[in-house]
RNA sequence: GGCCCAUUCGUCUAGUGGUUAGGACGCCAGGUUUUCAUCCUGGAAACAGGAGUUCGAUUCUCCUAUGGGCUACCA
């Protein structure tokens, strides 16, 4: 396998979806695990779709993900332009070679009449193929002769190129993931290649600029498998070797039926796209803005229909490219599931530096508190508290204790800690804490433990109210290592404050 | 409707012509933490159904069911 060439090859329409993302990934593993080079082409034919600031969001998601392509449009390489409306020029001759060599034909119908044939024929049980069953008894040139076809195009009346597909024949296609697909051409229709409006279809511009492109796996979702016949095809007319062809399954919703769509991120709580995309109608959320890490998103994604036959679940993108195969991928489609990926984004979380989430945390202690605090103290904070949380915006509901006092306790733990004589004691314990010199967690711990057990009182007579009065709640990190954050004054001042 | 693809715990999946069908998420229980979470240990939980091939099928074949995709001058 040399010089392997594989390409994402987007429609600029909107923002990418999740399957997009892992569409993108699968071809980047596979053009790093061999040598190869991954190549970005915008497929943006289709004129009436085109949305404005897709083709950037696209770059910028795959830049935010970690696997940025390295060819394609903004990073020239030798096959461009990349957007296929800049291409436009090249598909024309391709179609009429096409047309010369018997393999297409010019169409007259319009989109009514066709319309017609097609209820016409499902009225009587039937189904309208517009191919060898009923192509001489429509409007093209396979019927009309030269001089009309000619004249016709002259005066300017509309037209598409369609392919003329065979008939009896049995195709025997071959999916790098699911093997050998046989298909009969009799139910193959006739496909438009070329739009009246001068722009050719997906079929054909994706065709010829893989072929220019030289790419050498096309690798791509499941939702293409019913075309593949007609691309097989359409090399073999051009007489052109086929790449490989390899067709991914499908992400799924997590509940229900059908495939993942907007809705079910907007229902279910959770992000489908990979950065948030604004309209004037609505936000969308990203996994970047809820806070995701992009090495959770992508080992999530990689797991989504593919895995390496161990039990490893944590990979780096650099183990991923190791252990990728194409041949490993699933045939079947893979429900999307939240839950798991929250799960990676915890392992994932725990791992990074105390000091670089302290950085992030920061601005959201400042914002918070309208106060700034020393970056030793945060990073500190963030220690205690970051393996109980997921994402870094679970941080300020885990740690607000060690920003500002409680301003209420919590109901129940109040009336299960509280007691007639926790007054007395705590202001006891406050004249121990007084006296104490090293704040160190270990040394309050010496300290006043041995207290209470000269108190022989039980410990949870003291530890209950003491953690209630700190934290306002029964949760948090070890009472001495808050006391020793928290420091001698602010923590005793908090002890009494409880018992009043 | 037609065509194509698929089907192992709830979910993501491993796996084999003979296995106690393995792991992970989630769930439940216990332990640790005199709190909560993390963490550790344990548990419940699956081969869609029916034929056939075979000494033996979860594994191979066929049928059915179910799910999914496509069926546009969208990609």
């Amino acid at each position: 396998m040399s010089n392997v060439r594989v390409r994402f090859a987007p429609s600029p329409t909107g923002p990418l979806h999740i399957g997009g993302v892992r569409t993108a990934l699968f071809n980047y593993l596979f053009a790093k695990k061999h040598n190869g080079t991954f190549v970005l082409r915008i497929e943006d034919t289709d004129q009436n779709r085109y949305v404005e600031g897709a083709e950037q969001y696209i770059k910028d998601a795959l830049e935010w993900c970690g696997f940025p392509y390295e060819e394609g449009p903004g990073k020239e390489g030798n096959f461009g332009p990349y957007r296929q409306s800049e291409r436009k020029h090249l598909y024309k001759e391709y179609a009429d070679k096409l047309i010369k060599e018997g393999n297409a034909y010019y169409a007259f119908d319009s989109a009514e009449s066709l319309d017609a044939h097609r209820k016409d024929h499902e009225a009587k049980g039937k189904t309208f193929i517009y191919n060898w069953h009923n192509r001489q008894k429509l409007d093209n040139s396979l019927v009309l002769d030269a001089a009309e076809v000619a004249e016709r195009i002259a005066r300017g009346d509309k037209y598409v190129v369609r392919f003329k597909s065979p008939q009896d024949e049995i195709l025997f296609l071959y999916d790098e993931i699911r093997g050998e697909i046989k298909i009969d051409t009799n139910v193959l229709d006739d496909k438009i290649l070329f739009k009246s409006d001068g722009m050719p279809t997906y079929h054909l511009a994706n065709i010829v600029d893989d072929y220019l492109m030289k790419i050498t796996h096309v690798i791509r979702g499941e939702e293409w498998l019913p075309s593949l016949a007609l691309h097989v095809l359409l090399y073999r007319a051009f007489g052109w070797e086929a790449p490989k062809f390899a067709h991914l399954p499908l992400i799924l919703k997590p509940t229900g039926k059908g495939k993942l769509s907007k809705r079910d991120g907007d229902k279910g709580g959770f992000p489908v796209f990979p950065l948030e995309w604004k309209t004037e109608e609505s936000v969308s959320r990203g996994f970047k803005e809820d806070g995701y890490l992009p090495e959770a998103v992508t080992n999530f994604l990689a797991f989504l229909g593919w895995n390496p036959g161990t039990e490893q679940e944590i990979f780096s993108l650099e183990e991923l490219v190791a252990a990728f195969d194409l041949k490993r991928v699933n045939k079947a489609g893979a429900k999307f599931d939240p839950e798991k990926a929250k799960w990676f984004n915890q392992q994932y979380f725990v791992q990074q530096n105390d000091e670089i989430i302290a950085q992030q945390f920061k601005s959201i202690v400042t914002e918070k508190t309208n106060q700034t605090y020393e970056d030793s103290y945060i990073t500190k904070v963030v220690s205690l508290v970051k393996e109980r949380a997921v994402f870094i915006n679970d941080l300020w509901d885990l740690s607000n204790f060690f920003f500002e006092a409680p301003t209420f306790y919590d109901d129940k733990a109040f009336k299960k800690a509280i007691k007639e004589d926790t007054p007395v004691l705590l202001e006891e314990l406050t004249i121990q804490l007084k006296a104490i010199t090293d704040y160190s967690a270990e040394n309050l711990q010496n300290h006043v433990k041995t207290w209470i057990t000269s108190k022989e009182i039980g410990f949870g007579k003291v530890m209950q109210p003491l953690r209630l009065s700190l934290v306002g709640a029964m949760k948090g990190p070890d009472v001495f290592e808050i006391i020793s954050l928290l420091g001698k004054e602010e923590s005793i001042k908090r002890i009494l404050t409880i018992g009043k």
